[in-house]
DNA sequence: CGAATTGACTTGACCGGTATAGTAACGGTG
DNA sequence: CACCGTTACTATACCGGTCAAGTCAATTCG
């Protein structure tokens, strides 16, 4: 027995193919009563409504939209900051009736998800800027939003203030008197250990948040050791921690790209005996929910994740409803306020 | 200007369109020279390569697969339980190279994504017995594996041995002298508050840790009183221990459905001042990373689930591969052990 | 009472690809 | 030199829907 389509059911109740569609999907085209005998034969034949890929191809709408996501899916899952904003995605989304379809920036033997998998719009959080797979996404012509990527002209974004948040926590430092300064940054340019150049970060927020801690330190001539997290590496944190820690002018102060990086610090430190505050201040980024729960309780640059995730689901949904009216609203680039909690994790120089 | 098609294309490099469409899917079909000529039209027109929704239609296949939720996403990234789940599914997703696409089992406004959303299978992760996402999931005779929910003949299922699991939960209560006891188990019947039929339960993951939990206290001749969770309610794990708490004859031993859950009964015992586990001993269930961090350290029922994941997704590519090329191979059921941890949070009775 | 409207379907084209069977040219073989 | 297997394309038929523009009878209206 074939597959059950539109005309199976056709021809089994006497009517055009268009008279069953129009049952599934517009009712108002007939009466109540043809729909009825349609929708018990679909029934009996065990259909399961229009195809969602013919349907797709036809309507040119597939009711799913991406969210692109550097490198492992993996990450984005474990990562709590990640898990957040995704979820305020989902949650903003909830009541438009989309899918959300998690895409993987980096392509599995030629299958390049943004290229491949159809959607009607996508969400690009925090991927390098050298990615191709955000080509793909324009090149497609889809609707998408920029999120943690510097703002591209024409594309609509959400991003915090990631500099403002950085000079704040860098100057929130140099106020407490600290000199000798160390900084662990994501990934820069490839590899783990200690950064030449500052400011070859690919990735947008790296980038500005590196600018941000140089714009305090440079001003009060500073000059950090900047390392950065080896992304291969399963105890990146632990060991990124232990370069400052190991350098003969140990720094009194480390700024962290992230809390999770932070807390890694601050095990680290207490491992070989430091203590913290005391002789080592830290300073992490995000305020996610474990700042608050690590002890000392840890001063960090807070961001509104969810917000962000907010705003960046419906800046995707009026995207998408801008390409389908074909009007031309200007596209609106969102920055988010970003601000430093101090807590119980910085004091004094020594 | 219209859209560029395989058409265009054809069209102005003086070929057929199919052999447009053979240069970007099946490149051993023409010569290289000509190959060469067509990507650079296609290049110089814009053209992003063959639209996926189309080649769904004609291949049959998305490059997509669904994850089937409970009600809200959101809940899917609070939870800890349910992120390393669909991580460990993410990750053993990546070198098949599908996307994963995330279903609301309820349905807004008349769009059902189980329904509606093209893809090659779906995982359908602890839903309501009774959802109806699921029904329309099968009517498709998509791919699909079952998981964490009351397994079916013919379809794949992954679960773990809840029952099992809690039964040596209840079991260690009894043998430390507990009499007795109460259980806060998720929703069971819509409210909150005490439970009249513990064998209500429509999930069933729900169903069967509670069987598992009776299965050892009436053994022992005990009658628990079971209260649930009012999933409204956003002090839901407070409120449920509070009303255990303010039982005239209070229990010394509660059994929870979650580590979360746990992890609330023991704040609400410490805020009214009883000892845990003095006063009061706690069971949590699925070994949460929260188990291992919070003080006391909780005894709690051990799931691997990564492994969980894994299989899922494991399975759900076979069953793909299965239905491919039309193989009759017997679908598997797994059931992965549950193991009892003993931590600080349980003690005999007083 | 004839014309304009409405309701209920139908017709034919189109969405943008892919599968499969052909065909023509070319070089090698017995 | 007829026969055969390749190589490199093309022709035709789907895939399973939806859209826009009919058709035709049953109202409604001036």
């Amino acid at each position: 027995m074939g597959r059950v389509t539109l005309q199976t059911i056709a021809d089994r109740v006497g009517v055009s193919r268009m008279t069953v569609s129009n049952a599934f999907s517009r009712p108002d085209q007939l009466s109540i009563e043809l729909r009825g005998r349609i929708l018990s034969a679909a029934d009996e034949l065990g259909y399961a409504g229009p195809d969602p890929s013919a349907r797709a191809l036809a309507r040119g709408t597939t009711g799913a939209v991406g969210v692109l996501l550097t490198d492992s899916l993996r990450d984005a899952f474990t990562d709590e900051v990640a898990t957040t904003f995704l979820g305020a995605i989902a949650e903003e989304l909830a009541p438009t009736g989309l899918a959300l379809t998690l895409l993987s920036a980096s392509d599995q033997h030629n299958m390049i998800p943004a290229r491949d998998v159809p959607m009607d719009g996508a969400l690009v959080y925090s991927c390098n800027t050298e990615s191709t797979a955000v080509d793909w996404l324009i090149r497609r012509r889809l609707p998408i939003v920029f999120v943690d990527q510097v703002p591209a002209s024409g594309i609509p974004s959400i991003n915090i203030d990631d500099r403002s948040g950085a000079r704040a926590a860098a100057q929130h430092l140099v106020d407490l008197g600290h000199r000798k300064v160390g900084i662990i940054s994501a990934n820069i340019d490839g590899g783990g250990g200690i950064v030449a150049d500052p400011n070859a970060a690919t990735n947008h927020v790296t980038r500005q948040r590196m600018l941000g801690w140089l714009d305090a330190l440079h001003a009060a001539g500073i000059e950090p050791t900047v390392v950065q997290e080896d992304p291969s590496n399963v105890s990146a944190e632990h060991d990124a921690a232990q370069v400052l820690l190991d350098l003969p002018d140990r720094p009194t102060g480390i700024l962290c790209f992230s809390d999770v990086i932070a807390y890694g610090v601050v095990q680290a430190a207490l491992a070989r005996g430091l203590a913290v505050p005391g002789d080592l201040s830290v300073v992490g980024f995000d305020d996610s929910p474990l700042a608050k729960r690590m002890r000392p309780a840890l001063t960090t640059v807070r961001q509104d994740v969810a917000a962000k995730g907010h705003a960046a689901a419906a800046a995707l949904t009026a995207a998408i409803g801008r390409s389908r009216n074909g009007s031309t609203k200007r596209v609106r680039n969102v920055l988010l306020p970003t601000e430093l909690i101090v807590r119980d994790s910085t004091a004094r120089a020594a």
